[in-house]
DNA sequence: AAAAATAGTGTGTACGTACACATTTCCAAA
DNA sequence: TTTGGAAATGTGTACGTACACACTATTTTT
């Protein structure tokens, strides 16, 4: 035994004189003590600093904590699959301290089933709820909720500041825009013409997007404070006519010099359409791994991809409620993530790094 | 609570037909197990997944590890100086599982140091060790004493192939030199030349700069099919003379498009160098988060930095032996990290890590 | 005054694992 | 057949905490 042992439970008893229970009930105040005893062990407790072995205590209170997570349903998306993997990588590291994970998702077509999966999430009795607060119209009155519920939550994502949310996991997506704007403009000259594709989300309920747009446009007219032209195109749905005719416009036009597309399956879908247009040499910014992105950084279509490490997101935001609930460990009230830059020449050091295994002791 | 509680050491003997003491004996084999009550433990073990209980493990064996780092003396090198952060920060994280850490540094500058402070690593008689193998000629030769001496070890920073560490934690270096070239020719066109500055490193002994140079120039000769140069200049000392003059004769080159700097305090000194020259507009490529570089970054001097993520590495270093201790669980044999590209724009997010990271450790 | 309720206190068991020790089994030697 | 002894197996206790419960001592009620 090199370390002096811990000065436990039992210790502080004997110092005063009392029983293991007499302390417990003192250090968990549940009551039913004289005040003669209080005193003693306050004293002992005073000059000795007890801090409560964590392992004796979540083996010994068996307890089991429920947490819910609420994300767009995977099946829609490949980008809410790969937030989907980390919760299922965080199932299996959280399950043995008996922590237990499940999902509810809603759909991000019909806005209105998130409400119904809301209800059904509060039906299974979380102890804490990890919420990706996408469509944000919908999640705000969920709040309310939860606050009335007192059920803790942690957002990520997508960042809401007006809560008190526990904590939000996620990136800056102002910078995440700026970043995008420096990445377009690397070693490019003269005057400048880019577009920024909004792909088949809804502006109205995604703030996330205008944020990442507005950091976008700021850079450029800093890199190109007179001479430049930010062209935004939003398609509204696959079928959307006045969308193609835009950007066949936009894509004839000689000085664009790049094309920012604001989300991770956009970016599939822009890259495609580049390509169809044989415009593959124009620079173009997306975002996220996702298996066809992969294929079209190999080629060449897409020329870098700001990484949002969405299993990352995930498993973070779980190990933050999780420590909450069994140490009580206090959260970062916000853990911005780094923003990763992806090239076709670091890409294969990032596939490789998927399979890594994360401690929960964070 | 219906809960799905964890497969235990119990439920295994229960399934087998045996005792807790029978299947203690096969998970940890410590023989004294008949061949028939053998085949029904793994047989159960096979269609279930045990994973032990950690809190109960600790709790009931209070077993103490000891892991020590060999690494060079952090006041030298602000890089060292960032390893050994995470290497402080690994030991809060395990000191609750019954795992100590304490750390050797030898001195770069005196190799023969590396004998005697390998030989005081021993001395404290570690169950395993994390090694940063610098020193090639030195270190080979104390992978004899570990063998004999059966202490697992691991390797970061640089591999060295040829041994039989448990695992080795770090970047593929020519990938790391071929990411460099790709920075250094974004957007460049014409013909290129090229220059690579290894600052204050012994070549002979360091072979993973080497392994950064021959990345790059393959990169740029596919980049730059024809017409290219790309010139190595190796400064021996801070008072070099034949090197501030072969270096003052590239910079004056028109054609010269780049400059890749082989490590993380080399890349503060040539970006000191360009800055005093009047040149901070051509393109400089270096690694890491060190301060200065930070400050150079930001200042446009140098263009990109690739992040070794050098506190990571350390804590995924001893998260291997510990783990291995601990758990016996085996460890990849290489653990290559990603190649994270970090610009002016991206760099907030990650020193907002980094401040993150530090005050976890308070 | 006896019975009952209450406050205060201590004891015992459980949590899942590790490990020491006790017990049983089995086979070979006496 | 008995016995010695090793091999195989089971049992018990400890780890530090939580919590149920049992037990006193004191007070209140009938």
């Amino acid at each position: 035994m090199a370390n002096p042992k811990n000065f436990g439970i039992k210790d502080i008893a004997r110092a005063a004189g009392v029983s293991v229970g007499t302390v417990d009930r003192v250090l968990h105040n549940r009551g039913k003590v004289s005040e003669i005893a209080l005193k003693k062990v306050n004293e002992v407790l005073q000059k000795n600093e007890y801090r409560p072995n964590l392992f004796a205590r979540t083996l010994g209170s068996n307890k089991n904590y429920k947490i819910v997570v609420l994300q767009p349903e995977p099946a829609d998306d490949p980008y809410w699959s790969l937030v989907n993997q980390g919760i299922e990588q965080s199932m299996k590291e959280w399950i043995h301290y008996g922590v237990t994970i499940s999902c509810c998702y809603f759909s991000l077509h019909r806005k209105s089933s998130f409400e119904s999966v809301a209800a059904k999430a509060l039906k299974l009795k979380p102890d804490a709820i990890l919420l990706a607060p996408i469509l944000y119209v919908e999640t705000i009155s969920f709040f309310r909720v939860l606050k009335e519920k007192q059920i803790p939550f942690a957002l990520f994502n997508t960042n809401i500041t007006e809560t008190d949310a526990l904590s939000f996991i996620g990136q800056d997506l102002y910078s995440s825009g700026r970043l995008a704007g420096e990445l377009i403009c690397l070693g490019q000259t003269g005057t400048g013409r880019f577009g920024v594709l909004h792909v088949d989300e809804d502006l109205n309920d995604s703030i996330h997007l205008v944020q990442k747009e507005k950091g976008f446009r700021d850079f450029i007219a800093g890199f190109y404070p007179f001479r430049h032209t930010v062209e935004s195109l939003n398609r509204t749905s696959s079928t959307d006519s006045s969308f193609r005719k835009k950007l066949g416009q936009l894509l004839s036009q000689p000085d664009l010099k790049g094309i920012f597309v604001s989300s991770s399956r956009g970016t599939e879908t822009a890259a495609s359409i580049l390509k169809g247009h044989g415009k593959g040499n124009i620079r173009l910014v997306g975002y996220d791994l996702l298996k066809k992105n992969i294929v079209y950084l190999k080629e060449g279509v897409i020329d870098f991809l700001i990484h949002q490490n969405p299993q990352q997101q995930a498993v973070e935001g779980i190990n933050c409620l999780a420590n909450h609930l069994i140490f009580k460990r206090e959260a970062k009230r916000v853990n911005l993530f780094p923003l990763e830059v992806i090239t076709s020449q670091n890409l294969e050091s990032y596939i490789q790094d998927q399979a890594e295994f994360t401690s929960v002791n964070s």
